[in-house]
DNA sequence: TCTGGGGTCCTAGGACCC
DNA sequence: TCTGGGGTCCTAGGACCC
């Protein structure tokens, strides 16, 4: 909590479908849903237009269907989020040392940290000045929030949604918090909620009045003091520049849901893989392996197996992977496997190789050795070489090696993972036409996709319908939405991947 | 045609050690 | 053989966030 509202929170408005209206003309001021278009897709993001029939972040993409069936329906393209990610913390970055990414869409930046600012006005000049620079970089709007801290530095950009800026100055924050919802507090969710209202408390002013030792009592030790904390508004968090990830995990949602074992083990081995192509891209090694299974009726469960020293080797990883599934009840069906690494390490496993070769003595303690391990050196032969490319759910067909044969009840193959394989030509993907020339993927079906030939920068343009198999369209890569502005990603990337999902959450 | 994918942090019990 | 107390590691699950 400090005396001058220097913390900056910017938090880009509906990012993805902003994105997806400032490359495609004939969207903008139209309804957009960027999110998985398939049986089971979810919503990441809705445009504002969306969002005025009722569509939200984390809904079901069939219930939006049925509140806007005329919208447009979108696959993320993440590559291109986060190159234009990366110009939005270019800019953050000029500021301050410390930015602290939350997301592709959101930072904290510390103001006083890199001298941008002092005080209310000079934070309120710079918060516009990066607003204008932002809109200039990438055609893109964002909203700032300024206070004291981390906490209500969030909580304004909420306030200033869409394209605003609200500052709230050190000393009426109190005032302010005591009348919203509990909701508003930053790791209040709907269980928490329920939670506090079932005790009677639903505002802020509620839990400032319970006092401490009832919160702790409620919801425990360090959930109920940091609750306290922020009802007062206290909030001491620093802003941090970088984080090492503690995991890296993959996971896929089936459109029907798997019954045979073989093809259980054969995801299960796939979904290791990919886990261990992102491990060693971030240059890690991990010692826990983590299986996860979603049932068909929604039931979650992990099995987890720590090593005896950490590993970055495909083939330990997917042993251990399928060893954890050989101890999971998977009767009924299952609908998401999931593969993660926890427990990371910098070093990965050749380093630990050509340790244990050097120190020649000590060989019998090889702490790179697991349990069931395939000896650590020729494992790692038949890795493919990590590709950024490579990792990006785009939607397009990912499998080159074809599944086992479907067991019984397995009728709809069509490609199996999340990536929605039979779409070919996903829609909002980007194509280019021999004679046409660059366009995106409106829709496809029946032999048939349809493509609007248009531009960033161009008129909204007219669309144009061919055969699947037209050897004249061809998938191509993302143009820049800004023209001249260089597509280079940045380094400054965040961790994590993910859209935006809490947006949409519901307000008292 | 209900409920994605990638993360973080916390809790709690048992094993194990001193 | 009526009984400790603390610390750390491992496992599983849950809440929450974007």
């Amino acid at each position: 909590m400090r005396a001058a509202p220097t913390i900056l929170h910017l938090d880009m408005d509906a990012f993805f479908a902003a994105v997806e209206q400032a490359a495609k003309p004939s969207l903008r001021g139209k309804p957009v849903i960027v999110g998985g278009l398939g049986p089971r897709g979810v919503v990441a993001t809705a445009s504002y237009e969306a969002r005025r029939f009722g569509v939200r972040s984390a809904m079901p993409m069939a219930q939006a269907r049925r509140l806007a069936p005329n919208a447009a329906y979108l696959v993320p393209r993440f590559t291109v989020y986060r190159t234009v990610s990366g110009q939005v913390m270019e800019l953050l970055g000029r500021l301050s040392p410390l930015v602290e990414p939350l997301s592709l869409d959101e930072a904290f930046v510390d103001l006083e940290a890199g001298g941008a600012a002092y005080d209310g006005a000079s934070a309120r000049a710079v918060g516009e000045r990066l607003r204008a620079d932002i809109r200039a970089v990438t055609g893109l709007t964002g909203s700032v929030g300024l206070a004291g801290s981390k906490m209500l530095a969030k909580i304004a950009s909420e306030e200033a949604k869409p394209d605003g800026l609200v500052l709230i100055e050190p000393g009426t924050e109190r005032a302010l918090l005591a009348p919203m919802g509990v909701r508003t507090l930053p790791g209040v969710g709907p269980a928490t909620e329920d939670h506090l209202r079932r005790a009677g408390m639903t505002t802020v002013a509620d839990l400032a009045e319970a006092g401490e030792d009832e919160l702790v009592r409620l919801l425990g030790k360090a959930h109920g003091a940091s609750l306290y904390a922020m009802a007062l508004g206290r909030d001491d968090r620093p802003v941090v520049a970088e984080r090492d990830a503690k995991s890296v995990s993959v996971e896929d949602t089936f459109d029907v849901d798997l019954h045979d074992r073989v093809r259980v083990r054969w995801e299960v081995e796939r979904l290791a893989e990919r886990c261990v192509r992102r491990l060693r891209a971030a240059g890690r090694s991990g010692r826990t392996v983590v299986l996860k299974v979603r049932r068909y009726d929604f039931s979650t469960l992990t099995r987890s197996e720590t090593l005896r020293g950490p590993t970055d080797d495909p083939v330990v990883v997917r042993e251990a992977a399928a060893r954890l599934l050989d101890a999971v009840d998977t009767t009924g069906g299952v609908r998401l496997l999931g593969v993660g690494v926890t427990g990371l390490a910098d070093f990965t496993q050749e380093d630990l190789f050509a340790q244990a070769t050097a120190g020649e003595q000590a060989g019998a303690a090889d702490a790179a050795e697991v349990p069931g391990g395939a000896g650590g050196a020729e494992g790692s032969a038949g890795a493919p070489e990590p590709s950024a490319a490579g990792e990006v759910p785009q939607g397009g067909a990912e499998a080159e090696v074809p599944p086992p044969e479907a067991g019984p009840g397995g009728g709809a193959e069509a490609g199996g993972g999340a990536g929605a394989g039979e779409r070919r030509w996903a829609a909002g993907a980007d194509v280019r036409h021999a004679v046409y020339g660059a366009g995106w993927v409106q829709g496809s079906g029946l032999g048939r996709v349809t493509v609007r030939f248009e531009e960033p920068w161009s008129a909204p343009g007219r669309v144009r319908t061919f055969r699947t198999d037209d050897p004249d369209l061809e998938p191509s890569g993302p143009l820049p939405l800004v023209p001249g502005v260089a597509q280079s990603p940045s380094a400054t990337v965040p961790t994590s991947l993910s859209g935006e999902g809490a947006e949409g959450r519901s307000r008292p």
